[in-house]
RNA sequence: GGCCCUAUCGUCUAGUGGCUAGGACAAUGCCCUUUCACGGCAUAAACAGGGGUUCGAUCCCCCUUGGGGCUACCA
């Protein structure tokens, strides 16, 4: 049977990294056993539920490059479904309409609590005859209850192995607020049914949901799937990471600069390793290599210091047109309007780049020189003089380039005998502060490259009026 | 409280019935070097505790402890 699996988030808050971690998971694990990955929205929660939240989660999906391969289907949209199945346990007997109030409800755990009793529902909606039913659903509000068997669900985890549960304690269970206003444990079974899914793969905190979603499956005659429970991501507080805090959305990553391959490359790595010592992993080779088997048992506190590690891997890996195109939304406009001075900033920073975010204001100075104060340009204990002196010469000999391939090797060889005979601090500080501004910056010769010719002489100029004035 | 899951360096992890317990991030030091990065080379850093099983346990079993999740008319 085709490996069919889905990801089934409810748009209550943006998408966070332990959702996108659970749906990586699952892409991952339908794209290597050549299956299929679905898009669920469980949108059954109509006070939390919001179309932002849902835009936000398709939206960022996409960049990531986490696709469904069939149409997304919406919980709200399949009342009708869960209204039928809702009918079905009805009429066999298998649920049934409870009209307890929730004051009724609390008292009742209240009292059992206080009698050291294990709190579950009393069951005694369980037994209301026909003519009574009737009346009373005319006139209060009713829900809908599983009636549990009692005994030991077992079932066994791809992760965990074999896991069970005594249904004992939990009592009857709520799974609808109405025939068509069903709660999580119906609607996912139906919709899993339906959407023919072979393997359930989600976070550990489904883990005791899923007895109840058995015993659903069991009710309605469906088909059991195949259950893995992943380890939850954990915040430095070893608390699992929540999407009610706005902290860790996704959208923060992507507009701080993450690149997505490096973002789904430090998720993969939170609770699956591949069978070398390699980290650096493109989206490729994570489908090529992901095994199930090979998930860890236990919750993983993410780092972000190996994130920014991965970022700058997954950077420098990349060729510099494509950051490029990476880099435009996080730079001003007007540096855009020389395009191949943009392009070689990119090329000389590619290497140096933790985030695209940084390349802004690390690369500031290539477009405007900074205010800086003549100090900073001779070099340790040499004098002004040494300077101008060594500045100048290094002006003739950038004059005298006649290459169009600005600087040339002959350029830059000539530049580096003069500053053997000089002392290389003596002669490449200074050229490199005049052309930066900066008291540290790439090296002079990528400077140069990037300035170009005519503002590598300008800015050289500059410094020597600077060291003239206060000389 | 109850139920369930879980336990190797600070963090992510590899690993096996017998290993000097391996790698990565972070940290520290040194080297490279005009600066800052990068890079290179080192250093420090872990099998939670107690019982078993065994010739031998980090590894298998049990208990304790720690951590986490769930315990909604949320998902």
């Amino acid at each position: 049977m085709d490996v069919r699996v889905r990801f089934a988030p409810s748009p209550t808050g943006f998408l966070h990294l332990g959702g996108v971690r659970t749906a990586l998971f699952n892409w991952l694990f339908a794209r290597n056993e050549g299956g299929k990955f679905l898009l669920r929205i469980e949108d059954t929660d109509k006070e939390r539920s919001e179309k932002r939240f849902e835009d936000d989660i398709l939206q960022n999906l996409e960049w990531l490059g986490i696709v469904p391969d069939e149409p997304i289907i919406r919980q709200t949209d399949r009342l009708d479904a869960y209204e039928k199945f809702l009918k079905q346990l009805l009429e066999e007997n298998k649920a049934y309409y409870c009209f307890c109030s929730s004051k009724e409800l609390e008292e009742e755990y209240q009292a059992q609590l206080s009698q050291g009793i294990i709190p579950k529902y009393s069951g005694k909606c369980k037994n209301i005859s026909k003519e009574n039913l009737e009346i009373k659903l005319k006139s209060s509000s009713a829900v809908i209850r599983l009636k549990m068997p009692e005994r030991i669900i077992s079932f066994s985890d791809m992760i965990r192995g074999k896991v069970e549960f005594d249904t004992k304690l939990f009592g009857d269970i709520i799974i609808a607020k109405g025939l068509r206003e069903p709660l999580y444990n119906l609607a996912v079974v139906v919709d899993d049914e339906e959407q023919r899914i072979t393997h359930v793969i989600r976070g550990e905190e489904h883990l005791s949901n899923t007895p109840k979603q058995i015993v659903i499956q069991e009710a309605l005659g469906f088909p059991l799937v195949t259950y893995a429970h992943l380890p939850l991501i954990l915040g430095a507080d070893k608390k699992k990471l929540s999407k009610r805090f706005l902290t860790n959305s996704l959208s923060d990553y992507k507009n701080k600069g993450y690149l997505p391959s490096a973002v789904l490359n430090f998720l993969v790595l939170l609770g699956w390793h591949p069978k070398e010592d390699r980290e650096v992993l493109s989206i490729f080779e994570m489908v090529n290599e992901f095994a199930i088997k090979r998930v860890q048992k236990a919750g993983a506190v993410f780092n972000p210091e190996k994130l920014d590690w991965l970022n700058f891997m997954h950077i420098r890996a990349m060729d510099s047109e494509e950051l490029s195109k990476n880099l435009i939304p996080f730079v001003p406009t007007d540096w855009l309007s020389d395009s191949a001075k943009f392009n070689r900033s990119v090329i000389i920073s590619k290497d140096r780049l933790k985030n695209l975010c940084d390349f802004q204001n690390d690369s500031k100075f290539i477009f405007t020189l900074p205010e800086y104060k003549v100090e900073t340009i001779p070099w340790k204990d040499t004098t002004q003089q040494d300077a101008i002196k060594n500045l100048k010469n290094i002006l003739d000999l950038i004059k005298n380039e006649i290459d169009e391939n600005f600087p040339s090797t002959e350029l830059k060889d000539a530049i580096l005998k003069f500053a053997d005979e000089e002392g290389r601090g003596n002669v490449l500080w200074p050229l490199r502060t005049a052309l930066s501004g900066m008291e540290s910056s790439p090296g002079p010769t990528d400077l140069l490259y990037v300035l170009g010719r005519a503002e590598s002489i300008e800015r050289i100029n500059i410094a020597l009026r600077k060291l003239e004035v206060s000389s």
